[in-house]
DNA sequence: GTTGTGACATTAT
DNA sequence: CATAATGCCACAA
């Protein structure tokens, strides 16, 4: 196992301030973790409930919900997402077409 | 050991 | 818009 990759991901995911957002590419390169996207997805798969992560603000590329439309767990980060004040459309968090991704993540 | 799968990303067709 | 090819790697079988 890697728990201390574990660690620095969930560090890293409970740093996202509210209504902020990052994506799993982003949080791994934070974590000091470059190229290791899938393990973030596994690290908040494994997240013990205890840690209280914001994991709703974790999307995909794009600024996408990477959980199958109609699943549970989409519909729970969206309303999430939408409790912070963000739009989510067709999975995805709205942004106009001049607002680029980069302005709705997180830049520490 | 190998193989398949997956809360992923990026680039190229 | 959709696929495919790579790269990545933990885990279960």
């Amino acid at each position: 196992m890697n728990e201390a990759a574990l660690q620095a991901i969930w560090r890293t995911v409970k740093n996202i301030p509210r209504g902020e957002v990052a994506t799993y590419g982003a949080v791994a390169r934070l974590a000091g973790l470059p190229g290791r996207a899938r393990l973030v997805g596994y690290a908040l798969k494994v997240a013990p409930a205890g840690l209280r992560l914001p994991w709703h603000r974790v999307l995909g590329a794009g600024a996408r919900i990477s959980f199958p439309p109609n699943s549970p767990e989409h519909a729970e980060q969206s309303r999430r997402l939408r409790a912070e004040g963000h739009t989510v459309t067709r999975g995805r968090l709205a942004r106009s077409p001049r607002t680029r991704l980069d302005e709705l993540l997180w830049k520490p």
